[in-house]
DNA sequence: GCCGGTGTTTTTAACGTTCAAAGCCTCGGT
DNA sequence: ACCGAGGCTTTGAACGTTAAAAACACCGGC
């Protein structure tokens, strides 16, 4: 394994010389520059990253602690890690992965990141109501940025990326609206969710606006699983057989509105246009194909970095950004 | 941000002996151990792994390259990475996530990760039918340990760990078997797989063994998806109208059989007998829930890290794994 | 011929840790 | 009292890199 010392030797330069060949390129003359090159080449040199970071004191990693709740299924989480990577790459970062307990029982395990230098700073996702962790960490001074809204004010929420679930919620009523359908239900989920309140807000607010009824139109579920979402479908129908849209929280949720619309013979596309959220695998390989929102992953995953590794106002200072989700059309919304 | 010499000025011994409290601490007094130890902890010293792995060139840190084949899905992904984390930590290491174009045309990036001394060796998965990276890894001396065979014999395959396909599809067709079954289909991949041809074996010795036909009942699908599951399912209907269970070879075919069964009016885990391997997310959200062969992701995981990280006998000698799957019951297979 | 300036390269000194070897006790045996 | 052995601790050097400062070379102006 070659070292800086050994190509400075074959180039009959100092060490230093060959350092800034690699990191000042402009600082050397231009056939001093070029013989140093060809030493590297052909001493097929790769700067040491440990000794780099010892040195300049960062080390060019990111921790994401990769969330493990049975409960909530993580149908696009594959897709967000590929985002972050290639973000990361992008500007010569990486990301290192954790576990940690959630909540503030995790926070020790951030510290030790940290203090002992395997990361720069930290992606939050899978933020909760109230979550602990940005207070914390701001006081630690410890970068960071969340995927995901603080939805609840604490003291100083600290700079996030979001999508807006709103603007989608409003993007399916609009949707299913020019697609003729004038009673368009919304499945929810309990009032502490901000995220399942932002959605929520959306749907009223361009069902409003529309002209459509609202009042008793939305179902709150208890968890987000397909028999919940079945559920609350047929209450919804039993309520109001007029009922010719749901706009659901989450692809999960809008799977058990198609199952229930199934079971009672009513055809999702044709009788009643469904949507779901997010876009995940399971929209795709459902039939009809679910209309869903999809989340700019690649967008979402450029900002955070960005905000992250921005040089100057480090991310403490509060920045936001909040991104448009995408409607992908599909059968359950539109025949055909 | 306290330093080892820090901590020594304040314990009042020498660097060398507080690096010693941590990495041998036999070797000191136990009064002066416990005198360092104080200073540790009064001073909230944490040691700064760069320093350390620049001294020692072991970084402690695992890659490992998260794929990007939109046309196949990753739905045990989370799963696995968590089981990846965990396992790695429980032995002080991380993991690093990178890209890389697949094939061959990645290896510049593996290669330039263990360069540049930003990880010690590899985890891949994935692994393809004639999977270059083994070689190659080999060749470069760059420790790694493949989740999944290499199924066509390269040269010297590597170590790898890996599930028994065919052990569970024998699990499947006995436990369709035991529940009255008499003439169990298969649905596969086309035979190009090594995966397919694996778990097809298993299924055709089972019902050898149980006295079951074979003839005519296995279907190669064209890909992995709900509509091609469908097709065969229906093409296997078609050809034996007693058909009673379907061992499908991936939860995406077997849920393609489920919506076809829907179709044609028979009732799953009643009329037929369904089940599917890996127990996706999708296995427990489609209704009735989905038989499924579990992936031991825990005991996978943990033998991955073993076997990289073995002190002794570098993975360069061919080690193999492998394990055993777990038949988890659900409705598709069983009324109730 | 000397001066200051500009552009290029080298020297020196760290970053925080661990390894190897040397040093210093203390103690039992002669 | 002296020696050697063991247990504990310190010393010195190194891992590979970069920042800052110093040195050098060249040039135009006076």
């Amino acid at each position: 394994m070659a070292t800086l010392k050994q190509v400075a030797a074959h180039a009959e330069v100092s060490v230093q010389t060959v350092s800034n060949a690699l990191n000042a390129p402009h600082r050397l003359r231009p056939d001093t520059l070029e013989r140093v090159n060809r030493s590297i080449e052909l001493l097929n040199y790769r700067p040491n990253r440990n000794a780099r970071s010892l040195r300049t004191s960062a080390v060019e990693l990111i921790g994401y602690c990769v969330p493990n709740w049975p409960n909530q299924t993580h149908l696009v989480m594959d897709q967000f890690l590929h985002a972050l990577c290639a973000a990361a790459e992008r500007t010569g970062r990486h990301i290192l992965l954790f576990t940690a307990p959630p909540g503030v029982d995790g926070m020790p395990v951030y510290d030790d990141l940290h203090a002992r230098r395997l990361v720069d700073g930290f992606v939050l996702s899978q933020t909760e109501t109230h979550d602990p962790r940005h207070g914390w960490l701001k006081e630690q001074k410890i970068p960071f940025i969340s995927f995901g809204r603080v939805w609840k004010e604490t003291t100083q929420p600290g700079p996030w990326v979001d999508v807006d679930g709103a603007a989608g919620s409003a993007m399916a009523v609009r949707h299913l609206h020019e697609a003729g359908r004038r009673r368009i239900g919304f499945l929810s989920w309990p009032k502490s969710s901000g995220l399942a309140e932002d959605r929520l807000g959306g749907w009223r607010t361009a069902c409003k606006e529309l002209g459509l009824p609202t009042s008793g139109l939305a179902v709150r579920c208890r968890e987000d699983g397909i028999a919940e979402g079945a559920r609350a479908t047929a209450e919804l129908l039993d309520a109001d057989p007029f009922l010719d849209g749901i706009v659901a929280l989450s692809d999960i949720l809008a799977l058990g509105a198609l199952r229930e619309l199934g079971r009672r013979g009513l055809t999702p596309g044709v009788d009643v246009g469904v949507t779901g959220f997010d876009d995940s695998p399971l929209a795709d390989v459902v039939s009809p194909g679910l209309t869903s929102l999809r989340q700019p992953m690649d967008d979402i995953a450029a900002e955070l970095i960005s905000i992250l590794t921005d040089p100057d106002g480090p991310p403490d200072a509060s920045t936001e950004r909040l991104l448009h989700p995408e409607l992908v059309i599909r059968g359950s919304s539109a025949p055909g």
